[in-house]
DNA sequence: TAGTGTGAATGGATTCACAGCC
DNA sequence: GGCTGTGAATCCATTCACACTA
């Protein structure tokens, strides 16, 4: 399955028909046509189409897409078709926040291990997650060889997220959803995926601001 | 102030120099130049030159940028040289943390008003933010029109997030910031940011996945 | 010399338009 | 008739290369 380099955006759109194909097919929909899943998303049908044709035809002309089969395809595309064991790095209220996140194991993710340096959380369990302990950071590498974890969620204060996403790193993890307000520097085999809540704001006041004062 | 359309990925990048700068200038450092700023981030020099002159002309040939006068330049671009009175609509653990997150105030962002619809949670006191008590959504239009507030973040669970934002948006927000993984349909003239916990990780799940087991 | 600002060239992604299929 | 899959055309973003400046 060694396919020539697929466009980025289009695979972050597939994370959007997915959610969107869960609904459809909650509503009973046996049956979806690209522009009627591009209206429910805001894009074009061609949009659709082309994105999904990137990875096979999946489609039977003058029918649509079978909402269940389809989602079966892009699940395999994802690699969510299996579960994925998720650490935590940071346990303050951004991480406490992420284990209780209900939204992460009906994808497939689990979080099985949450480590912090401050004494006060250490060995305390978290009601959340059924009685798990949390650890000091120096026990991150036998816990990920241990359970076979590939993805991670950094939640550390700013100072502390390069070195604990070194430690990461060498401890054998795959990917890294860094929630730390600095840019990380890892090496290249290493997926990185950078959410920060604050520069999304800042966006928002862009483009609010750019709009200018509505003339309602 | 009229410009012609601007680059969406440009707008977005100047979020991450404006964060960069904030480093750069708490490190005394005075002047930075366009490859040292592409360097921290992962971008060519060409890219941040560009997308800055996007903007004006804020460099000085043979030196560099003003690290403390970009900055400024940069936050008044973004409308985050004045301060942002924000809605949290939904407090549960993710709407929690958000309230509990500094970098928000850092930025210029204030949440001033809280909205849920659980009555074991009405009227009590949030301890992150001096006593604020949290209200029904029912009292979301007056709180918009005293508070001055234009901007939204959503976190309230997914079937509830549709009504939630009608009713901000009837009340005059002019900005959403929706963490619940669904797509929402508001007016043209209201600006969205979507934020999907969940496909951050598909997106890592994939990224990990296309990869392949590393040959290490 | 070191480094910006910018037209020109390149490279990607989106849209168009239509042949083919159910 | 309705809808997919896909080359061709268009549009947009990034990179290149260099004139110009402190």
């Amino acid at each position: 399955m060694k396919l020539g380099h697929l466009p980025v955006p289009a695979v972050r759109r597939l994370s959007l028909y997915l959610r969107q194909l869960e609904t459809f097919l909650a509503a009973d929909r046996r049956t979806v046509s690209s522009s009627q899943l591009g209206a429910a998303l805001g894009l074009s049908a061609a949009q659709v189409r082309k994105d999904l044709a990137y990875f096979g035809q999946f489609g039977q002309p003058g029918v649509g897409y079978r909402v269940a089969d389809l989602m079966g395809r892009v699940r395999h595309i994802l690699g969510t078709d299996r579960t994925w064991n998720v650490l935590l790095a940071g346990v303050g209220n951004l991480g406490q926040a992420l284990m209780a996140y209900r939204n992460f194991r009906k994808k497939g993710f689990r979080i099985v291990a949450a480590f912090d340096n401050d004494p006060a959380k250490l060995g305390q369990p978290v009601p959340a997650l059924d009685g798990l302990r949390i650890q000091p950071l120096a026990q991150i590498a036998p816990t990920v060889d241990r359970l076979d974890i590939r993805l991670a969620a950094l939640c550390v204060p700013a100072p502390a997220a390069q070195p604990v996403a070194d430690a990461l790193v060498a401890a054998g993890v795959k990917g890294l959803l860094n929630f730390a307000p600095v840019s990380l520097t890892l090496p290249p085999h290493v997926a990185l995926i950078a959410v920060d809540l604050a520069s999304h704001l800042e966006q928002l006041a862009y483009q609010v601001s750019a709009a200018g004062p509505v003339p309602h």
